[in-house]
DNA sequence: CGGTAAACGGAGAGACTTCTCAACTTCGTG
DNA sequence: CACGAAGTTGAGAAGTCTCTCCGTTTACCG
């Protein structure tokens, strides 16, 4: 009590041994690659081999599986929302979009994990504190201002948006091994049937889903590792 | 040799005591509901026991968990052959490549397992013996015919079909539980994009998967049960 | 009926998870 | 330079899964 505890809410506890650190450092390169390769369904034992440490560590460090997602994917997110942001100053709105939009999708194709932590939640909490949170708004102004100007179809909503990354996300996912920017096919497709087509535009046969409807669904994405949390 | 064996390649053995029939038939239901539900990944403990059979019984019909499988989804694959069969013989060669890939989409929407059957192999064989193999030829007269009309852009080709079926297929899956039937807003830009809209077509950025990277790309979405299996 | 081959069930082997813990090693400081 | 706190380790507990084995039960045929 009397040796000067930081003031509570401080970040830094005591600067962590020098090989722990060291550790730490390796722990989280080996994950980024192992998540970005296999998913977040990698094993915790690959990564800790892949670093060199005992899994026994990678627990010293990180409590669990689901707190080792986080602090690896914490800068990731911001720089989704970085993308979001920037997307917002090109003065196209067209452009902005597009831009956006790929620039995201790149970067899932590239890294399962990430798609996977922005695409689903774990018991309601999205992963890595509040990510959609962050990033819905600002996605939210780049497709209003794209609807306004009149070169996005009206009847496009923007929880159609993460459904788009998600389904094409699963199909870089399916074809990465063979060819990695095959997704980029359909994607054209998409934008395309995504601009403001005039009349031959096919009327959309159902009603967009809402925000609380779309956290249902990245719930249920939850999979196993929600499943056995569940349970337990 | 002398008790008049049926002729080597007789289907029937002998005609199966009534109370195992009677249980197969059970474990094919309940194996229909649950893999159609959790996709191929459940359980055969879950499917015995929504049979009401142990799963020593389950394993005695059939040899593994591939050959219940592919008993399984023996015929819905030959009712996807039927469906693009059918969908040639509609005379506007756009209705019939939309109307085939709508059907074939609302079954796997519907199905979890089954899309899993049609869009992975096992070991390089696909599941449900030459199921693409059947369906693949159909279906690619079905987009030359609409090639061919001047419906369809020129640049899309059959390797991109089943991968449009993938993409929605997996949002099919995410939303399944909260709205169903949204994959056919996505799928609504996917069919105005795919149209052939004379100059203001993006064009492709890559070129098509071919036939060898498809399955390629097949081989390494069977997940999980493949990767036991090659360690085994 | 009664005998027997067929069918049944579920415990358990073996492979895979995530996560824990008690014995050992190392850092860095007085 | 020695000693205590911090760090490391890998075996193992408890949970998934697939698939096997064998003692028990049941349907069928003479």
């Amino acid at each position: 009590m009397s040796t000067a505890p930081e003031s509570p809410d401080t970040p830094v506890r005591r600067p962590l041994r020098k090989d722990a650190e060291r550790n730490r450092e390796r722990i989280l390169a080996a994950a980024s690659e192992v998540f970005a390769e296999h998913g977040l369904a990698a094993s915790l034992d690959d990564i800790a081999h892949r670093a060199g440490v005992g899994v026994g560590t990678v627990y010293r460090r990180f409590p669990d599986k689901e707190q080792l997602i986080d602090a690896l994917f914490e800068d990731r997110v911001s720089e989704m929302v970085a993308l979001a942001t920037a997307a917002l100053e090109i003065d196209d709105p067209w452009d902005g979009l597009v831009h956006f939009l790929t620039r995201a999708l790149e970067l899932q194709a590239a890294d399962r994990g990430l798609k996977e932590v922005i695409l689903s939640t774990v018991d309601g909490r999205s992963r890595v504190a509040g990510g959609r949170e962050r990033i819905a708004p600002i996605v939210g102004r780049l497709l209003d201002r794209a609807k306004a100007a009149g070169v996005v179809r009206q009847d496009v909503e923007l929880p159609d948006l993460p459904l788009l990354q998600f389904a094409l996300g699963a199909m870089a996912d399916y074809t990465r091994e063979v060819a990695p920017e095959t997704w980029r096919r359909l994607f054209t497709l998409v934008l395309d049937g995504l601009r403001a087509t005039g009349p031959d535009a096919t009327p959309m046969p159902v009603r967009s889903l809402d925000q609380d409807e779309l956290e249902q669904a990245m719930l249920c994405a939850g999979t196993a590792m929600a499943r056995r949390r569940r349970n337990a």
